[in-house]
DNA sequence: ATCTGTGTTGAC
DNA sequence: TCAACACAGATG
């Protein structure tokens, strides 16, 4: 899915020293004999070496913008890093569109709070918000490809012509159910953003019936009023992936100092036979309605005692929004517990979804 | 012949 | 992470 924009060439990773060293560096085909050289193709910067008053350097100009980087024909390059590699998002005539390119790159790649160029602070209008939406309901290497073929405004404004002819108003038909054959504009009415992912302590799993939601978390994606609120709490409603609404108390605990879910956790814990160390991840919907989400899976890594997970047969897992999607072979003929007859029922469900995206 | 964007490095 | 720089390869 993604990775496929990443600078491919560079996957070389034993570069042999031989081959690299096996090339004449220094092609000197300028001309050094006269005192007055033109250099490069793009900035014709006149260097008097004679005088050396004037010491113009060959130097390209570099960009006031931030992933904006000059060419030397005179047009302007934008990148992005991820994960130590540059993303090329292409090249333009003009600083400013390069620089226009970054921030929608940056807007994918690292969410809305992301330092842009140009996008404001605050004052998120209605079109910022179908942007963000038309951004995460793409991958990063659609929303790249876009770049730099120049078609992301073309893209964008078309995904607003669909939106707005079919998409207003429309009612989201059976929640949770198949998705296949969305429009374009279901795909952005239903993009969600990751917010944040708890790997479950043995007491959020235990019979304090409560799940401690890390602070830096709570107070970014859930803020509760001061005062009477953060005591009495609020109920807050996530949709799982089969489309059951689960509704939690959503408090702040001052002798703990922690905010929790309580009311309505335990019920979850037992119905999802969640065990330490597995882990819930919370989204949200980035249309206007800002649906809560909840998922959950198996701890990751290591030996997970949960045998519902180690009976089944091999699974693919595949990310979808951020969240971590089974997938599982059909071809099973066995015998099945009731559990995992669940297990699978549900992971069905998701191929669903998966499918349709 | 021209230009893109990769290889690479060093500063932050 | 980031941009500066050089230039290998891609492109037309």
């Amino acid at each position: 899915m993604d990775g496929s924009c990443i600078d491919e060439s560079s996957t070389t990773d034993s570069i042999s020293p031989t081959s690299v060293s096996a090339f004449p560096p220094p092609t000197a085909s300028k001309s050094p004999e006269s005192p007055l050289c033109r250099v490069g193709s793009g900035t014709s910067v006149i260097l008097d070496s004679e005088s050396g008053v004037e010491a113009e350097s060959r130097k390209l100009p570099s960009s006031k913008y931030k992933g904006v980087v000059p060419q030397p024909n005179g047009r302007w390059g934008a990148q992005i890093y991820e994960k130590h590699q540059r993303v090329w998002l292409g090249t333009f005539n003009e600083e400013d569109e390069a620089a226009k390119a970054y921030d929608i790159a940056a807007q994918r790649f690292r969410g809305r709070d992301a330092i842009t160029n140009f996008k404001p602070t605050a004052a998120e209008t209605e079109e910022d918000e179908i942007e963000t939406a038309f951004l995460n309901s793409h991958s990063k290497a659609e929303i790249v490809d876009m770049l730099r073929k120049h078609t992301y405004n073309d893209e964008l404004d078309q995904s607003k012509r669909n939106y707005r002819i079919d998409g207003q108003g429309k009612q989201n038909r059976n929640p949770g159910g198949n998705n296949v054959g969305l429009s374009a504009s279901d795909r952005i009415l239903k993009a969600r953003e990751q917010l944040f992912e708890k790997s479950v302590t043995p007491s959020d799993v235990g019979k304090l019936n409560r799940l401690v939601i890390p602070k830096q978390h709570a107070e970014k994606h859930f803020p509760l009023q001061s005062g009477s609120t953060s005591t009495k709490g609020i109920l807050l409603n996530f949709e799982d992936i089969t489309g059951k609404v689960w509704r939690f108390r959503y408090s702040y605990w001052n002798s703990s100092q922690s905010y929790v879910l309580t009311k309505g956790w335990s019920r979850f814990v037992k119905e999802k036979n969640l065990k330490a160390g597995d882990i819930v991840s919370f989204q949200r919907s980035t249309g206007a309605d800002k649906q809560l989400y909840i998922d959950w899976k198996a701890r990751t890594g290591s030996n997970n005692n949960n045998p519902v997970v180690c009976s089944v047969q091999p699974v693919n897992m595949v990310r979808l929004f951020g969240v971590n999607i089974f997938e599982i072979p059909t071809t099973n003929g066995n015998k099945r517990t009731r559990e995992m007859e669940m297990f699978s029922l549900e992971c069905i469900k998701k191929q669903r979804v998966f499918g349709a995206l």
